[in-house]
DNA sequence: GTCTATAGCTGGATAGAC
DNA sequence: GTCTATCCAGCTATAGAC
């Protein structure tokens, strides 16, 4: 498995160079917008002429698709971290936070991984995987507090990107709509659990383990 | 401000140009994208070369704008229609589903009319004095149901704009997400309307997928 | 691998004849 | 008002020297 030592050399010194390109290019996009990624801007940032981008990215598209696969794996590393709680609803508000925390706090990268803005780029199989998981994810942890029908799962993806869109819309930079993940998940169990729960209607402590 | 019969004419025939052109426009957009309209696939569509376009309009924006302001205005009208009812949660029912069927429907218009996504447009407060109006009405029928706190109006703009993204993201054509509106309002007063009176249908339990 | 230079294209917008 | 013709800016991508 182990190549000769130069070969692992120009290895890593391509991928650092592509890393350096690909966040260059994160930043190209916060400034001015996914849509608004050019090669110029982005060789200009990253300390090199357009040609060099080709060196090591075969088209713009490609870049994306680079783009897109960092950002799905920050998605799952940050949705399958550890949970330090055993409550099904701690676990599933966590889980909610996570995702609309990771979204609002970075729209360009939530309009890359969620919404489909770019004309022609579709992600590679491989890029689009991670995401795929993420949200069987989202549906183990929604089976724990015994929500499995479709259609409840359906009014739960809506549920959280609503606050996602609401938040970048309406509050960019603000907390006016992630703050309200815990009550919309209490609404949402209250609704959708076999086992109605006891909820108080504010975000404050309340005992565990009253649904099993 | 000419008003002899003549600069009238004038007028009626340069609107209804204008019109013509907007319309093509929103063929343009549907085919090819909101981002995706150009000035000679524009004139091309509407049977005339650039030029003719700015005969009509100053810019590329100012067609924008003109395609923002007849947008508010049907979604205005859309909203506002009367309600043929009475009751509260139908009302509440029924301004949820037109406003998911409306954006639904057309994603373009949604996407030009409440998500900010051509770079440097910026809606003429004529042109925006519309959709403000319908946001007011719609925490009208909030309150109709005892609903008046913002935070829970907000929840209440999450929850529906998510149903649109959803569904406009996911099952574009399809119902598998605006199907959920009478679930979700119920969802939704169950945890936020005051204590049920007495007189109301509250009494009447839940169900789903149960029309009235 | 990185550069200079440029091809080849498409975009918004305009000049000026009619 | 509408046309032909065009300007000029910006884009992706490539050729070829070094």
């Amino acid at each position: 498995m182990v190549k000769d030592e130069v070969g692992d050399w120009r290895e890593g010194r391509r991928r650092s160079a592509r890393e350096a390109i690909v966040e260059a290019a994160w930043a190209a996009v916060r400034g001015e917008g996914l849509a608004g990624l050019t090669m110029r801007d982005l060789a200009r940032r990253a300390g090199v002429t357009p040609p060099t981008l080709y060196a090591y990215f075969e088209s713009k598209h490609d870049i994306y698709d680079a783009m897109f696969g960092q950002a799905a794996a920050e998605f799952t590393a940050v949705i399958t971290a550890p949970y330090p709680t055993d409550d099904p609803r701690e676990i599933l508000i966590t889980g909610a936070r996570r995702f609309v925390e990771f979204c609002a706090t970075d729209p360009p990268r939530y309009q890359l991984l969620f919404q489909r803005t770019i004309p022609g780029f579709e992600p590679s199989p491989e890029s689009y995987a991670p995401a795929v998981e993420a949200l069987a994810s989202s549906h183990r942890r929604l089976a724990l507090n015994g929500v499995t029908a479709p259609r409840h799962q359906d009014m739960w993806t809506a549920l959280v990107t609503g606050l996602v869109d609401q938040q970048i819309s309406n509050d960019p930079g603000g907390e006016r709509w992630t703050r309200l993940v815990e009550e919309m998940v209490d609404m949402f169990l209250a609704h959708c659990a076999p086992a109605p729960r006891s909820t108080t209607r504010k975000a404050s402590p309340r005992q565990k383990g009253t649904r099993s």
